[in-house]
DNA sequence: TTACATGCAAAGCATTTGCAGATAA
DNA sequence: TTATCTGCAAATGCTTTGCATGTAA
């Protein structure tokens, strides 16, 4: 039955993100509402902290950078998202729960998914001391421009 | 003919890569040598700029944090390491050219090599106009403590 | 001699934190 | 009411930079 390719749909993900919040004790305020609505409202997307802040101030509400930092900290352990590092002072955060690589621009600070069964990790086996955590693989491409001379 | 594991030899490692600085128009200075002797010497490890740092500060010179950054960076930009950005404050480097992904151990901070033929990729076709630059591939593990209960 | 390197301290920047005031249940 | 949140501004920590001094060729 499953959909052959991955299918996003903004009101289940806000929803199922709300009541996540909810049945962690944690209080769907109404900063961590409209930040949920930004994040999971606008379709697969990979967001960072400061494009958030600046689409908050666009809208009614102002919300506080540190809050926008906590709260995208929060949802991330919730499991609602996930941190993309792409390098040092760029973190990235994907509102797509579904198991996927990305493919990052490095000249434009821009992030592609790649769906998972277009890679295909073997990992060798893990003691049973430890924990898979997460798999990240972040294919770094460049564009041509000064080179090809 | 290829050895079938990697097979890390210092003094090669050592030797090529003040040749490659050399090729490159970038002098072989004291602090550069020091620096790549104890990059490549002790074989195949990450290290951080800190750690680095430290080694630097027991052996016999005393080489400013800035420069450690400064050769760090010039020496990725050669490709003799390759940085590996675990997280926002961790940046690793890797003396390890040949190809292969990490498995990072997230409560301790510490990486681990994994052989690349653990890992097949087949990547989406890239348009012609860009160019494939690093692949990163972190296999976060977190190791069991207060879980199980 | 002269371009390139180094070291220091200051600057930068994304992120985190402490704490007083605000808010949800 | 009371625990939890929020916002501000200050702090943090890694990394980078400007600039005067030092060094290799």
């Amino acid at each position: 039955m499953s959909a052959s390719i991955e299918v996003y749909n903004p009101l289940t993900a806000y929803n199922s993100a709300i009541s996540k919040l909810e049945k962690n004790g944690i209080r769907a305020t109404k900063q961590r509402r409209v930040l949920a609505k930004l994040i999971f409202d606008k379709g697969k997307r990979h967001i960072s902290a400061e494009n958030l802040f600046d689409e908050v101030k666009k809208e009614e509400r102002k919300i506080s950078m540190a809050t926008v930092y906590n709260t995208l900290k929060q949802f991330t352990t919730l499991g609602l998202i996930r941190e993309i590092v792409v390098d040092q002072n760029k973190s990235l955060y994907c509102n797509n729960n579904q198991s996927h690589y990305h493919l990052y621009i490095e000249d434009e600070g821009k992030v592609i998914d790649i769906p998972t069964k277009n890679i295909d990790l073997d990992i060798p086996s893990i003691p049973a001391c430890l924990q898979l955590h997460d798999i990240d693989v972040i294919v770094r491409i460049r564009t041509l421009k000064e080179k090809k001379s």
